[in-house]
DNA sequence: CTGTTAGCGCGTTCAG
DNA sequence: CTGAACGCGCTAACAG
């Protein structure tokens, strides 16, 4: 009732001496009870509930060759829910397997991935679940990462030849600008992040491969790139909704995007400002998207199946012991109509 | 270009004997390279470069009073944006200590918690942040966890006494509840949470003490406090609104539950359903409630700031070593009306 | 300024 | 079935 003021964590020797065995006996009845007398193991547990000892995993992982049971995952935002569907996925198949997450939040900041990634290593993580960040991406490099897996989701590092798990971003995008272009549309707006986020540029790309097959006009006033969170997306939408000639239609590239410009909409709904209102096309679900005031198209993929893929192509590597050449895998989107 | 197939991460032992100096002058160097001659500095940084070396974590936290430089976090959901924005706020404040957070998600399940709980002190961490589960709690009391300080967010554990960080769950909810009355309501319906969930009461609380004061009357029929997610809560809204005699206003007590209900108010609309739709308050934001087909007032308090809290709390006993009694932090609520 | 010794908590190996 | 010795990677304390 008072010993737990500065008590420091009891040790495997205070556990022996207080069952009166050696500390030998104790490990290998925690490690499961073979070649321990029954009586044995009944006086060694009692030791440990008795002290509340618990084995001290990162002694354990010294030896070489000895997992740490770790898995380093570094997201860019966790603010995003999309990206916290993701942890959940890769947290969900690391505990099947018996292994727990380490999380680190880069903000798209490459230097603070490379930290993460050396701390990370340094606590000898079993392997890596990375959303890259768009910088240098020196520190991913094999000689640097030793014989750490790594699985790179959601985006591609240019040069760098490791798992990875991607959406269809680029049919995605296509087929969701075809669906505008069907209802009539050619005046379509493109919301998203500039081209240098591997995202980015494949939603571009679907969303103006569209366009030019259909020979709707590319309209550089129509289109903003360059939008990371709701804030900047709505001011990007109010920008373009407020041209003399506004588009019929916005394809938008993410979430964040998706919410920006249905607050501006919303706005102008608010303010009376005249319809029609914009048709949307949204690459990523969004809550709710069946109550908005003006037809919405969802581009669904699944973040927590990416995030279970990922891990579970890193623990293909680690636990079958593949040591097959770097796997690419594209997750399908569906497309959903109002 | 071929070294890194199967290749241990290179020990201090490596980096000495490439350098020519002894495993100390490497440590010694790594730490900051006090009494080391800067060119032998150099040639130590080197190797390490060279041999892509990281100092293992673990090895380094071994020695006992040694902080591991980990806070263990454990969410009941991390699929709920909610807790994904607060193992954000954790993880910043973490950051901003230099520290790591290893995250578990528990799904509300205790057994879950246990587990986590022990892993994580076997991984030698510095310090628990929880949002606790519902059933038993012995695993969390002060004599099973030695010295590990542990904070608790958005809910109490009965008989525990540690630092917590808590919303007005009582206020904000007595208060939107009088928003509705203020508004004319009476017949108020409850979606929430079951009592034995921490917040779930409270929040019930609040709305029993608001209708209570008003002589509202508390109608069984129209009061659900079993949903954990949105599907079950959107059922539960299907079934209230479908009585004879169903509320004219609901309050809902959490995120999943006002997804829900909305969900299946939009359902009623797009069926053609005679209006008037219920008008709705929720306790806890959620993206685009300002584009709803009826009047939602928020309750809002911010998740992140209460992983922020969370972690201040932890950090001020673990690094400014305060020993004082254990504090709780009632974050407040915003009410925005529509 | 640099190296040696010792020991952190644990598990493998080998004796008994 | 049980224990002793050793070593894992690292660093405080103590030489030199």
């Amino acid at each position: 009732m008072s010993t737990s003021r500065g008590a420091r964590q009891p040790t495997i020797k205070e556990v022996a001496g207080r069952a009166g065995v050696s500390p030998m006996t104790v490990s290998r009845t925690l490690a499961g009870g073979r070649n321990v007398r029954p009586d044995v193991q009944e006086r060694v547990m009692a030791a440990v509930r008795e002290l509340g000892y618990y084995r001290n995993e990162n002694a354990r992982s010294l030896r070489p060759g000895q997992p740490s049971g770790l898995v380093g995952v570094a997201i860019t935002n966790l603010a995003n829910p999309y990206y916290g569907e993701f942890a959940l996925g890769v947290e969900e198949v690391a505990a099947e397997h018996g292994r727990r997450i380490i999380l680190g939040n880069t903000g798209e900041d490459a230097a603070r991935e490379r930290q993460l990634v050396s701390d990370f290593i340094g606590r000898q993580v079993d392997g890596l679940v990375l959303v890259p960040t768009t910088g240098d991406a020196a520190h991913l490099r094999p000689e640097r990462l030793g014989d750490v897996p790594l699985v790179l989701a959601s985006r591609r590092v240019p040069g760098l030849d490791v798992d990875t798990v991607l959406v269809d971003d680029v049919g995605g995008a296509y087929r969701g600008t075809v669906s505008l272009l069907d209802a009539g549309h050619t005046r379509i707006g493109f919301l998203g992040n500039r081209s240098s986020v591997f995202t980015g540029a494949r939603r571009y790309r679907g969303y103006e491969r569209a366009m030019l097959e259909r020979g709707a006009p590319i309209v550089p006033a129509i289109i903003a790139r360059d939008q990371q969170d709701v804030s900047a997306a709505s001011r990007a939408a109010r920008a373009i909704l407020d041209l003399d000639e506004p588009p019929t239609a916005i394809f938008s590239a993410n979430n964040r995007n998706t919410i920006g410009v249905m607050r501006e909409i919303g706005r102008r709904i608010r303010r009376g400002l005249p319809s029609p209102h914009p048709a949307v096309v949204s690459f990523d679900d969004f809550e709710l998207s069946e109550l908005m005031p003006v037809p919405v198209t969802v581009i669904d993929h699944d973040a927590r199946l990416l995030g279970r893929e990922a891990a579970t192509l890193l623990f293909a590597r680690l636990d079958d012991g593949s040591a097959a050449e770097a796997k690419t895998v594209e997750l399908p989107v569906t497309i959903e109509s109002p």
